[in-house]
DNA sequence: TTGAAAGCGCTAACAT
DNA sequence: ATGTTAGCGCTTTCAA
C-alpha cells in the first residue's frame, strides 16, 4: 500500500491538515508535533504527491521549454543552462521542440492549457503574428529567449549581437585593417540583422565607409561561407579583413582560403561569431565572439520563476541583453595569443 | 472561469461521467450524445486536465530522461530521438541530468516516487551497485540506454561497439594493412572495453596477432589522441594503420600527424569511431563508424511506452544492440570515396 | 446508454 | 496549535 498523507497522519496521531502544514508551513505547527511528523514521514518514506498537490494548488513546479530544434551544441547549451538553474530551484523541466508537423503555437497552447507547466521559456527565432498574439493573451508567464526584439511588450532575454559585431569590427580596425568586408547571415534572421547593423555602424563610427561589393550574403552554413569567401577574394580590389557573421561560415571560409592559397591572417584577417567548439580547432584558431548561451537559459529560468512566484510583475515587459565576449585566436592577426588546442 | 468537465456536462445536458466516457471510451456512449459532447467541448475549447486525470489514473503521459550530462551533440542527439518519438506518441518528456551534487540514484528515486513520470529512460555509463539495486526494485518501468551490458536482468538498448570495432579493423585489413595499432579509450569505460575486444578479435580472426606496443591508451579526449599518435609513430617498428577508439582522439591524431609530417592515409591509415560532426570536416575526411544515437533514444522510448502500457512484460529483461555503420572517408585509403564537405 | 457518487492525495478556509 | 471539511477535475465502480 502506497503511503499517503492519511497514513502519516494516523501514525502521528494528528489530522492530515497538520501533516500538510508541518511539511509546508513550518510556523503554523508546534515544533514538537512538527518534528514528530517529519520523523514519521521519513520513516514511512513518505513523499507528498506533486500531482495531488498540483490539483489543489494549480502549480506543478515544472517549467516548459520550447525550442525550434533539438540539434547541435547550441540548443544543448541552452538546455544545460536551464536544467542547472531549474535544478537549483527544485523545478522540473519539460522539453519540447516545435515539431515540423505542427506550429509552434500549438505546442505552446497545449503546454499552457494542459496545466502541466507553471510557465514557459520560448525560443522563436522568427516570430509569427500568431505566436505574438497568443503570447500577449496567455495567462501563464512566458519568457522569450534569443528571439527578435521587435516584440517590445514581452519578457525577452537576448544576446547582444549588435555590440558584439561592433567589437569584432573594431578589433579588426585596431589591427589597422581598413578594407573590411562582411559575410552576412540570412536576411530574415534577427541575429544576422543585428550583426550586420553592428558591422555598418562600427565602420561609420570609424569613418570607414562600407563598400557594397564587400557585403556578401551567406546562410550561416559552411558551404555558403566557402562561396562567399571566394566571391570576396575574386574581386579586383580585395578586402584586408572579413567579419564573418558566424563560425560555421568561417569554417567554410578557411577551407576556401586553403583552396585559393590565401593565408590567414597574413593575407586576410578574419573574425567570426558564436565561439562554437569547432572554432578552437581551426588553424589558426579562430578569433570569434563568445555568446553566453547557457547563461541565457539560466537567466531566463530565474526570471521566469520570479514571474511565477509573483516577485516580478508578469504583465510588465522586460528585456535583458547579455554581453558577448571576444575570444582571441590567431585569425585576426593577434599572433602572440594564438594557442593550439593541443 | 476555467471550463472544466462540469461546464461541458451542463451545456450538453448530461452527467460528467458521460462526458468523461465520451472523450475516452467511444464505445460506451451513444454516438449521437458522443458527437454532441465532442462538439460542445470543442466550442468551449475544453481540454481535460492531465493533472486531475493523473490523480485518478496514476498516469502522467510523461516520461523521464536522466542523462549523465547535458553537453555536446551526443546527448542532444539522444534527446532529439526521444523527443521525436515521444511527440508521436503524445507523451511529454522531462529531462534531467544527474547533477554533480547528488547521486544519479537520488534523481531517479525522486522521479519515480514523485509520480511525475510513468517511466524513465536512464543513461548510466558506469553503473554503481546502488543504482543497480534500485533498478531491480523499482515499480515503474526503466529502460537503460548506452549502459554497460553486465546488467543482464534489465531492459537495455545499446550500440554494437564490438561488431563496429571488428568492422573498422577488418576494413583496415582489407586495405592490406597488417600492422594495425589501436588507441584505446579509458579502461573503465564500457564502450572503450567493447571496442577494444572487437579490435583484438578482428586481428585474431584474421591471423594477425596484436602487439603490446601497438596498444596505447587514451581518454577519449583530443589531447590524448595527439600524444598516443606520437607514441605510436615514435616506435622503431611503426604500424601501417591505427584504429582509434573515438573521433575526438582521431582529431588529436590528425594534429599530431601534421606536426610529425606524417601523411594520412599514405603513410598511415586511420579509422575512427562515433561519426561526430567534426569528422566530416577533417582533411582527409575521417573514415569512421556511425553510431545511431538518436535511433537509440527513439527505440528506448518505444519500448518504454510498451512497458508502461503493459504490452510487454516490464519485469522481463530485454536487450537490443543497434548496429553501427561504416562511413567511408579518405583516412583509410579509400581515396575514391573521399568527398570534401564543401 | 446514462447517472450518482466515491475516491485519487493534497491544500486551505473555517472552526475550535 | 490543531481539526473538519470542502474542494481541485477527473475516472470508475455500481445502479438504474
Amino acid at each position: 500500500m502506497k503511503t499517503n498523507i492519511n497514513i502519516v497522519a494516523e501514525k502521528a496521531g494528528v489530522s492530515i491538515a497538520t501533516v500538510s502544514r508541518a511539511l509546508n508551513e513550518r510556523e503554523l505547527v508546534k515544533e514538537e508535533t512538527r518534528s514528530r511528523i517529519i520523523r514519521i514521514a521519513k520513516e514511512l518514506n513518505y513523499k507528498p504527491s506533486p500531482i495531488a498537490r498540483g490539483l489543489s494548488t494549480k502549480t506543478t513546479d515544472t517549467i516548459g521549454v520550447i525550442l525550434p530544434d533539438l540539434v547541435g551544441e547550441f540548443f544543448m547549451d541552452i538546455i544545460h543552462g536551464i536544467d542547472e538553474e531549474a535544478y537549483k530551484a527544485n523545478r522540473y523541466v519539460i522539453i519540447s521542440s516545435s515539431h515540423s508537423q505542427r506550429d509552434i503555437v500549438e505546442t505552446l497552447i497545449e503546454f499552457m492549457a494542459s496545466g502541466r507547466v507553471d510557465g514557459v521559456i520560448l525560443m522563436a527565432p522568427q516570430m509569427h503574428k500568431k505566436v505574438a498574439d497568443f503570447l500577449t493573451k496567455s495567462k501563464r508567464p512566458i519568457v522569450l529567449i534569443n528571439s527578435c526584439s521587435d516584440l517590445t511588450d514581452m519578457v525577452n532575454f537576448q544576446i547582444d549581437n549588435y555590440l558584439g559585431a561592433v567589437s569584432c569590427v573594431e578589433h579588426l580596425i585596431r589591427h589597422g585593417n581598413k578594407e573590411i568586408a562582411i559575410i552576412k547571415g540570412p536576411a530574415e534572421n534577427c541575429d544576422a540583422q543585428e550583426r550586420y547593423s553592428g558591422f555598418l555602424d562600427a565602420l561609420h563610427k570609424n569613418n570607414l565607409g562600407s563598400k557594397r561589393s564587400f557585403e556578401v550574403s551567406g546562410d550561416f552554413g559552411i558551404k555558403s561561407g566557402y562561396h562567399a569567401f571566394i566571391e570576396l577574394m575574386n574581386q579586383s580590389r580585395k578586402p584586408d579583413a572579413i567579419f564573418i557573421s558566424n563560425d560555421m561560415m568561417a569554417i567554410g571560409a578557411y577551407e576556401a582560403a586553403k583552396t585559393l592559397g590565401v593565408k590567414i591572417p597574413q593575407d586576410i584577417a578574419i573574425v567570426g561569431f558564436d565561439d562554437i567548439y569547432l572554432s578552437k580547432l581551426l588553424n589558426p584558431r579562430l578569433t570569434t565572439m563568445h555568446v553566453p548561451i547557457s547563461e541565457l537559459g539560466a537567466k531566463a529560468v530565474n526570471y521566469l520563476l520570479k514571474m511565477i512566484s509573483g516577485e516580478v510583475d508578469s504583465t510588465k515587459a522586460y528585456k535583458e541583453v547579455l554581453s558577448t565576449k571576444l575570444v582571441i585566436g590567431g585569425s585576426c592577426g593577434c599572433s602572440n595569443s594564438y594557442q593550439s588546442f593541443i
